[in-house]
DNA sequence: ATCGTCGTTAATGTAGATGTTATTGCATAA
DNA sequence: TTATGCAATAACATCTACATTAACGACGAT
């Protein structure tokens, strides 16, 4: 048997840096100390700048020259404008999906829908936030997929990972609340008829109004929490 | 006086990488050989690996492990594909400049199409092709500069930089054909009529299709010398 | 021809040297 | 006492040189 191709430490670094940076390991602003890291995760220098250097490109980090790295910071301002650019792309994407989409297309978005639907209590709550999330995206991204754009879906995935901070505290508020899930079901129903029906004009409508939801509900959690 | 805030390496390594890259000084698909690196830019290998990581997250540079780093491939398939998300992507940021752009979004449009409209002989042909790109890049940034949102205009730069290379070639057949710099002209110009007249159906269907001339030229240069 | 072995080349990782920034303590002035 | 400047020191980021390990290629055997 041959042990798993061993990839560069960069590419985990990265992946690890990445992983807690969404979920909030380190605070927005915080500096990333490369004596902490080293230690934390048990890897030289090289490979951890090497991880900071993609993170800068995401936008997820920032690098000050001679002062090192460190986290990218998060305000009421980027919240809005992320969300803003998140709803507008992902319409127009809609749109598209909805112009160029084939019956594949149509059958995937079924069945993600009716996957996720079904999420019923499996084990930890945290678990019952990683499927439902793991599957809500799989919904979004069925729906968008019909667009035929391998570029278009990798920048639309760049907006979603400089969204996933903010979304975490959306989801820690949505998850938990049957109403709220409730809520959220109805509205993806909704979607996946319109879509269905071909109706460009109110399916783009609806999808932007659904995209901007979390950002009342993020805004508070904010506040409450003073991450400002 | 201060000595220029020494930045670190890595940074410049980028820089220069980069703009290598788009200008084809390595041939797409090519091996980055690190040693070679070390030699051309004069830089120890670790600033060259942040570089790189760097534009692997901007896929202009591909990273396979343990095995070094090429030059992104270059293809017809991806030529199309990158255009299309573009022309999509601009037409879309133009509807929005048009619904929010404000007064001092109206006269910065005015005032770079004429910057542009009066590139005249300068010295070199090369420093023509550079003025003009740099003044045609500027005009159409200040179009859709009044969708007001930094993420769009950043995912939008971004797939700016992975078309850079495919421009370029389309650049060369353009800038030294007065005849194609005159069509040009005109649309440009028809452009900024529609675009100040707020006709945002207009004028997103005129820029898709202008966004789109390049392509069979570049489609034709790319057949021509058989990169593919 | 195909497979396996060995030598070469190159990528990757680490440790230590170097230079830059931040901090601390102390002296001096308001 | 409180504030301000300065110097010494500590902490840190950054870079390079070397050690390690994996991929590539040539050559020979089956």
């Amino acid at each position: 048997m041959d042990s798993p191709p061993r990839q560069n430490l960069g590419i985990s670094a990265y992946a690890w840096l990445k992983h807690d940076i969404i979920r909030g390991v380190y605070p927005p602003g915080e500096k990333l100390l490369m004596s902490r890291l080293k230690e934390r995760y048990d890897l030289g220098i090289g490979p951890l700048r090497e991880a900071l250097s993609q993170l800068v490109a995401e936008r997820l980090v920032v690098a000050i020259s001679q002062r090192g790295y460190r986290v990218a910071s998060m305000s009421l301002a980027e919240l809005n404008d992320i969300y803003d650019a998140r709803s507008q792309l992902e319409a127009m994407l809609l749109k598209l999906a909805i112009e160029r989409g084939d019956d594949s297309w149509e059958a995937d978005i079924l069945a993600k829908a009716h996957t996720l639907s079904k999420v019923v209590e499996v084990n930890t709550p945290d678990e019952v936030l990683d499927v439902w999330d793991t599957r809500h995206k799989a919904f979004h991204t069925a729906m968008i997929a019909g667009c035929g754009s391998q570029h278009l879906l990798q920048v639309r995935a760049s907006l979603f990972d400089q969204a996933e901070r903010y979304r975490h505290l959306w989801l820690r508020e949505t998850v938990f609340s049957e109403q709220a899930l409730e809520k959220k079901r109805l509205e993806h129903a909704a979607l996946v008829e319109v879509v269905l029906a071909r109706d460009a004009e109110r399916a783009t409508e609806m999808m932007r109004e659904h995209l901007l939801t979390p950002v009342p509900i993020i805004t508070d959690v904010m506040q409450r929490q003073g991450l400002l």
